[in-house]
DNA sequence: TAAAAAAACGTGTTCGAACACATATAATAA
DNA sequence: TTATTATATGTGTTCGAACACGTTTTTTTA
């Protein structure tokens, strides 16, 4: 079924169907209804081959994420690039912007740039909170339609957030904590005094502690804060002594990316070590054994999904869900090559 | 960059730029190499919409899997249907063949319906040895290209062959069965008459068993076979005198979809239940806590995937894989939810 | 060397949708 | 009622690639 064909049905040209069709407007009721009950009626759906053929117009996505200085991001990142080239044949250009998690500056001046270019659709990982806010005001002046990636903040009006649950990814770690140990599990949990800004992690902690509040499980267990990553002598000892004063403990929860570089210091062996992302550190002690399973957001994916569900909407009308949480991986050296091939595909 | 634009860099007509990407033939060899050269010069990629639209060839791949009697297969089928509608405006049309697995006679005459069809691809699932000869004979005989799904069989000249590596991820319930169980794990391992003829499962048992053999860990395991799956009094019955005389069993691995039935019918609590697959009575169980770990061969990607490498095959020329393996994933309680939704997206 | 055959290359139409522009009909104002 | 706007509808060109067909050039044969 061609418009062509919906027309002669209607008894209308071809471009009176070509305005409801996109609701130009300048139809009578009459035949706008006529024609829009033949649409339902043979489920007509328009070439999309033809429509972009037809259609001149050059969208622009641009995205801004924060560099590989925090290597989760090479993974979203590459995401972002295979879907951009996914639908370079419709007529998308994709430019990526990057920033460093550490310099607001080079945040808001990528912003600035960014909006230069006069973007279609803007994704962003909103990372620094004040800045941020100046930032979405002008998109929204802009009327820009945005997604927010990883980072969900309340209060505006982005059109989508893809992320993860770090709820429920906590709450996935404290079940994997309680099927390694067993009966009345003994852990430490070992946080980092920088990541107490992002709430993700706060959150996985969160749900983390949910899920032995909620399975009425008894535990023991310490928590330990780390200052500073720099002096990996200061962890290494804090740890350390720790857990040769309480041999009892028999795994340790990183709530972050950083659970690589912590179980690196890790003397003992033999705990079960839970943390986050599959970064190249921490893919290394998992095949170490030194870390039992990663917990991945799949963070490829919302690289990916974010770009194609801008496409949707631009091109072809469809709004996105208020949010897309990505699944929860579970990774253990046993899978973990399945999980990586998936960056590459 | 268009034909247009290269051929006239060529000093050509478009029709002989158009005769060298296709390789029609009548073209001069000089000519071929400038035209080949400017092509890798400027990365000339056709615009794959237009080419769409102007080639009226309507592709058609069948595909021959195996019924919802096995409700496994729900799932592949419903990637081969999401992909299906993805790639309908490339104009390609998948038409569905299902077979019984218990009824050879199914098998093949579905095979003959669907080579009626002249297909230009094909996808099957090879289920019955004998009869796969004849059939992938007369494939290839009409030159058809086709993939494997699923069961991977040697010998053949199947472009592809898309299914799980079922070693690995018995390997991989090994480890789970370990970290599980602790030191000195002992476990029993529920298998069932009917699916010895699977090599599938045989090599999941084989791996599983083979984790622990090369990581030296010391087991202590009963093997229990199941003749039929009809009587549950029976299944019922064995499974429980066994684990009732043998209390120190702690864990139970059933290498197949039938981790469900299984479970329902042990009486014993707190053992920790390792089998495969997503189904619904899987999931039920597995929300119970009855079921401690499904391992999920992401069966709607295998359908999903195949559709869209055949795709790219007969579109692009893109020659797909040898084997795409797909990525083992390891499903809880926690996560289901997650793994569930990929179905719908 | 002319005629016939083969090889090399050019041209024009088609696909279906988008959209600018032209035309027709209906509603309102003079 | 006629002139004047609005409103409603029709027409023609465009996008880039595919391919049938037509034309030119080169090679082979008589």
């Amino acid at each position: 079924m061609t418009i062509k064909e919906l027309a002669l049905k209607a008894k209308v040209s071809a471009g009176t169907v070509d305005r409801v069709i996109h609701k130009r407007g300048g139809v009578s009721k009459k035949t706008e209804k006529i024609i829009n009950d033949l649409i339902t009626k043979y489920n007509f759906k328009r070439n999309i081959a033809a429509s972009v053929l037809a259609k001149k117009k050059e969208y622009k996505i641009v995205t801004l994420i924060p560099d590989n200085d925090d290597v989760f991001w090479e993974s979203p990142a590459l995401g972002l690039e295979k879907a951009s080239s996914n639908i370079k044949m419709f007529g998308f250009e994709v430019i990526n912007y990057r920033f460093s998690q550490t310099e607001v500056d080079t945040y808001v001046k990528s912003f600035e740039k960014l909006l230069n270019e006069k973007p279609d659709g803007i994704i962003l990982v909103p990372a620094f909170k004040e800045a941020t806010r100046g930032i979405l005001k002008k998109i929204e002046e802009a009327k820009i339609p945005y997604f927010l990636l990883n980072i969900k903040l309340n209060g505006y009006n982005n059109l989508s957030y893809i992320g993860e649950d770090s709820y429920k990814s906590g709450y996935l770690a404290g079940k994997l904590m309680h099927t390694c140990l067993g009966e009345k599990p003994n852990f430490l949990t070992v946080k980092i005094a920088a990541e107490f800004n992002n709430e993700a992690i706060l959150n996985r902690v969160m749900g983390f502690d949910g899920y032995f509040l909620n399975e009425k499980i008894e535990t023991t267990s310490i928590n330990i804060i780390i200052d500073s990553i720099k002096s990996k002598k200061n962890i290494s000892e804090k740890v350390n002594t720790i857990l040769r004063s309480n041999p009892e403990i028999k795994g340790v929860f990183v709530p972050s990316g950083k659970v690589g570089l912590i179980s690196s210091l890790i003397n003992q062996m033999n705990l079960k070590i839970i943390g986050y992302d599959t970064t190249p550190v921490n893919l290394q002690y998992l095949s170490n054994n030194k870390i039992t399973f990663l917990i991945s957001q799949k963070s490829y994916n919302q690289g990916y999904d974010s770009i194609i569900h801008m496409q949707d909407f631009l091109l072809k009308n469809v709004n996105p869900k208020i949010e897309y949480l990505s699944p929860i991986e579970i990774v253990t050296k046993e899978n973990v090559e399945f999980i990586r091939k998936n960056y590459r595909n």
